[in-house]
DNA sequence: GCAAAAGTGTTGACTTTACACCCATGC
DNA sequence: GCATGGGTGTAAAGTCAACACTTTTGC
């Protein structure tokens, strides 16, 4: 189809987030960025993404893109704005719709990694093509608010895990640490984790309760 | 300038809300809609806005709209979501970017009412054409859960108001009732309001003090 | 037994809610 | 004086944060 007068073009981009050990074992936030091959920002990084295909829906778009970078699928995948600053693009202007979205860290999907893909750390990224660090700082400070009321910290870990792990994602995320009993009855207060009876072995410890998310819950 | 493949074109909408004197004197949410007068959905109501222009910034598209609307300047402009949904439009793809804004009820810009533009209650819409219906739910649903947590009431008022015009935006708004010593003390405590030291005369009791909010707040 | 992490109990600080009560004005 | 809403006081209930303590495992 072709249209005169269009007032702009289309973008779908997507800011992934992941948990990874980095390596001293610690877990540490990380965003996948992609070279741009083509002017404008030749060889410059930024954030996945490309124009809205004619039949495909939004978060679609945001989806399939994730699909392509990461070789994952989504765990938690949600709409964070719209740029259309006219001037935030030189040459043709582009109106971006930007997404956020979790992805596991145990999937080793970042083995995807090659000369046009790699993953930063989200809080210390190259300088990017267009406003996108700005767009990473914003998607970094909806994902630390976002996570002191709702319950998304799931969509980093697997199926089922257990509370310190679960509360290692929010240590990690909220650059705090949380005290641990507090923690748990916090959690089973808000009825989103079920215990699925189920210990991990092998601990040199006391073996933890694994709990799987409620999908159920509020 | 002319884009082939375009993937879809981009209007911007506005959800404007107000709220307005009914005919038994309690204040209503309202919402101005525009009649449709080409296919589309022609004759039916819909939210005010249009296509975006080449050059202009997206909040500049929706203020504008709003302008043209209601005459009135907003007090409080957000950006609400961006609809993109395929199949949201017959014919060609629209992509859809909505704010929501507050206007201040006392300044009549309501009889700006003219055959193309009626205001609505709020919850009480009549059946719109696209998704619209839909998107007003929505605005409606920011609307509730950002006035419980931010500081945005003020937007319905004039410059100065008193404590129970500001209270009555809330009840009104949340749609129940709240303790008015509560509520001063709250207010107080946020820092949100600043008293003016004049007061309101002639009222048929003691005569209440006129605030006006506190830009350098928080 | 000892170390380490799981999991429980308890207390004080703070916040929210309900409601009683006094104050200042018009009539 | 009396009605009305403005404005203040206060105590009970609930929430939150800190931290001591008990439990269960591997070595």
């Amino acid at each position: 189809m072709t249209t005169d007068n269009v007032s702009a073009s289309i973008a779908v981009s997507t800011v992934i987030f992941t948990l990874t050990p980095s390596a001293d074992g610690v877990l540490e936030l990380c965003i996948p960025l992609v070279r741009r091959i083509r002017e404008p920002y030749a060889g410059m990084w930024a954030l996945p993404g490309g124009p809205l295909s004619p039949s495909e829906d939004l978060a679609a778009s945001a989806s399939r893109t994730l699909r392509e970078t990461t070789g994952l699928e989504p765990r938690y995948l949600e709409q964070l704005y719209a740029f259309g600053d006219p001037e935030r693009s030189p040459g043709e202007r582009v109106v971006s719709i930007v997404y956020w979205a979790l992805v596991g860290g145990d999937e080793a999907g970042q083995a995807l990694t090659s000369e046009n893909v790699a993953w930063f750390a989200a809080d210390d990224v190259p300088p990017l093509a267009f406003d996108h660090n700005a767009i990473v700082e914003y998607a970094l400070w909806r994902l630390r608010t976002k996570l002191e009321y709702s319950r998304i910290a799931h969509g980093f870990l697997g199926p089922t895990f257990t509370l310190a792990q679960l509360r290692e994602v929010y240590e990690v995320i909220l650059q705090k640490p949380i005290d641990p009993g507090n923690f748990r009855r916090t959690l089973e207060a808000s009825r989103a984790i079920v215990p699925t009876g189920e210990r991990v072995k092998g601990t040199r410890h006391r073996p933890p309760q694994l709990y799987r998310y409620n999908e159920e819950s509020a």
